[in-house]
DNA sequence: CCAATTACCTATTGACTTAGTAGGTAATTA
DNA sequence: TAATTACCTACTAAGTCAATAGGTAATTGG
């Protein structure tokens, strides 16, 4: 359901989290410490600067930085960027594709249910709460 | 994370509990009912049969039964037997494979307790809520 | 100004999973 | 004994995942 992608993003913005918020760090550094190849981290942190949860600048001293407080980052914004989908089954969620057999089909609110309970759990969930 | 597979699994299960449970159903009949390749069926048919969740016989009238009442099945035991992992991540769970982080792994609680939550919702739903 | 540093970009690979098909054999009963 | 049904093995095409490779563009310290 969660795949290394999504752990490793989350990885990724706990050690920035927990480095001085001030300054840009550098991929290379991340990588070194989380033991995550460094090209691989690459196509993952694109993701969360698209989504304009990381800012990155180029060049010598360059790197990424949050860009709101610890505590402003649920866990399902950072997770959901990485996931093609974080719902229990495709009739439901965001990309839901519509279900042909929705009128007869006796699960579809069994798998609301269950997902909205793991959707309430990350996003409640704060990246504050892993430093 | 739930798959058609498992998905089918449960249709065919509540299939079978809403006819006259005495006797056998044949899987022909499930599979026009509820819209599924009968082939398609036939592997996942075996998986809950392997596990004793149904019980099938050959022949002319042939078919499968419940072993127990429906409200002797929690979903959670239907599901696992189609899924790889009904786990969030595959540092936890039934078939955790080992993480070589995890004395450092700041994220391993997370997992585990969204895993237990989904286990939990999952294991307290029982067939005969969807007859 | 230039060379090192760093982000940023595109493409490719191999392994695996998923969804589904195909073509049978074995058992049971009307 | 013929129809019916479960049961078995193998295959395929598409998609995803994890990771690598080889670059270009931007920025800054010396």
């Amino acid at each position: 359901m969660i795949s290394t992608k999504g752990r490793y993003a989350l990885a990724l913005m706990i050690d920035i989290a927990e480095q001085d918020t001030k300054n840009y760090i550098a991929l290379k550094d991340i990588a070194k410490r989380q033991g995550i190849s460094k090209k691989y981290l690459e196509a993952i942190v694109k993701k969360l600067v698209d989504a304009g949860l990381l800012e990155g600048i180029s060049g010598k001293n360059g790197g990424y930085r949050l860009t709101k407080k610890p505590n402003k980052y649920n866990i399902y914004e950072i997770l959901k960027l990485t996931e093609i989908s974080l719902s229990t089954v495709s009739c439901v969620g965001e990309k839901a594709t519509a279900c042909e057999r929705k009128n007869t089909c006796k699960t579809c609110s069994t798998w609301a249910e269950l997902n909205d309970i793991i959707k309430k759990y990350l996003q409640k969930k704060k990246l504050s709460e892993f430093i």
